[in-house]
DNA sequence: TAGGCCATCTGGTCCT
DNA sequence: AGGACCAGATGGCCTA
């Protein structure tokens, strides 16, 4: 791995010289008011809230002591971020279709060595794709039992109508998260075919349906890819998700509890 | 240049 | 007490 190449190391290493020992207070990272007693000796500081406990008796620290546990709290914490970063990026890559646009390839953390070229989904877009992803197996997954008992009982029974599956042809499976770029309407009617009812009341066109509350109440259906995003088409309108064509399109076909 | 995304620092809170 | 987790603040990089 090229460790230049990598923009989070990259900015690792400059955050690290930047705060080595004994600079720690003239920084973009060390602001002004940073206070490393401030521990002990709470200090009006920015991030001070209502709440705080002041008044807990603790040991004395020297100026090296505070200075070297506030680098082993800050290293502590890069290492914490780092690994989400990781299961981040494993994340990304199973959803790597969708990092394929074409645009702005030139971005240097946009992708990494031996990654497709495109640009990299950002978090939060690789959070919201998984979860549709998610649904969208379970959906699925509940049609293919649905059908399944269509076959069986129509083998059982022999009298009835050819199972409309062997009709159709091919099970309503998702082969990957590539999937997510089709029009999905096949998936989505035929999860709404299997689905009964009421549908949950409308959401706020501002709001993307996506990032509701309710884990399955606003499932798969809200939401429509096209192909036409993964090529830089209009974002999604909630202006949260930041994915590009979403869609908030009608009667959400509940998912089965 | 504005806005988005990100990494990092930091203090507070919760848990073991 | 120490570590994990969280959220706010800040500044850098990149793109439209």
């Amino acid at each position: 791995m090229n460790v230049l190449s990598n923009p989070v190391i990259r900015a690792q290493e400059q955050s690290l010289a930047l705060c080595g020992p004994g600079s720690v207070q003239d920084l973009p990272h060390c602001p002004p008011g940073f206070n490393l007693s401030s521990r002990l000796n709470p200090a009006p500081m920015i991030g001070l809230q209502s709440g705080q406990r002041s008044t807990k008796p603790q040991r004395e620290l020297s100026p090296e002591e505070q200075q070297e546990l506030r680098r082993k709290i800050n290293s502590r914490e890069r290492k914490r971020m780092q690994d989400l970063n990781i299961a981040m990026d494993a994340l990304r890559e199973v959803m790597v279709p969708y990092a394929s646009s074409p645009s702005s390839a030139s971005s240097s953390q946009s992708h990494q060595p031996g990654a497709p070229p495109g640009r990299r989904l950002s978090k939060i877009s690789t959070l919201v794709l998984a979860r549709n992803y998610i649904l969208l197996l379970g959906s699925s997954l509940q049609e293919m039992r649905r059908l399944l008992g269509e076959v069986s009982m129509g083998m059982g029974v022999n009298t009835g109508p050819v199972p409309r599956l062997l009709l159709t042809g091919g099970w309503p499976l998702i082969s990957g998260p590539s999937q997510l770029l089709l029009t999905q309407e096949s998936l989505l009617t035929s999860a709404a075919s299997s689905s009964s009812s009421s549908s949950t009341s409308s959401s706020s066109a501002a709001k993307c349906s996506l990032l509701s509350p309710g884990p399955m109440e606003a499932s798969l259906a809200p939401v429509q890819w096209s192909s036409a995003g993964a090529s830089g088409g209009p974002m999604c309108p909630c202006g949260v998700c930041r994915l590009p064509r979403f869609s908030h399109s009608t009667p959400a076909p509940r998912f089965p509890k």
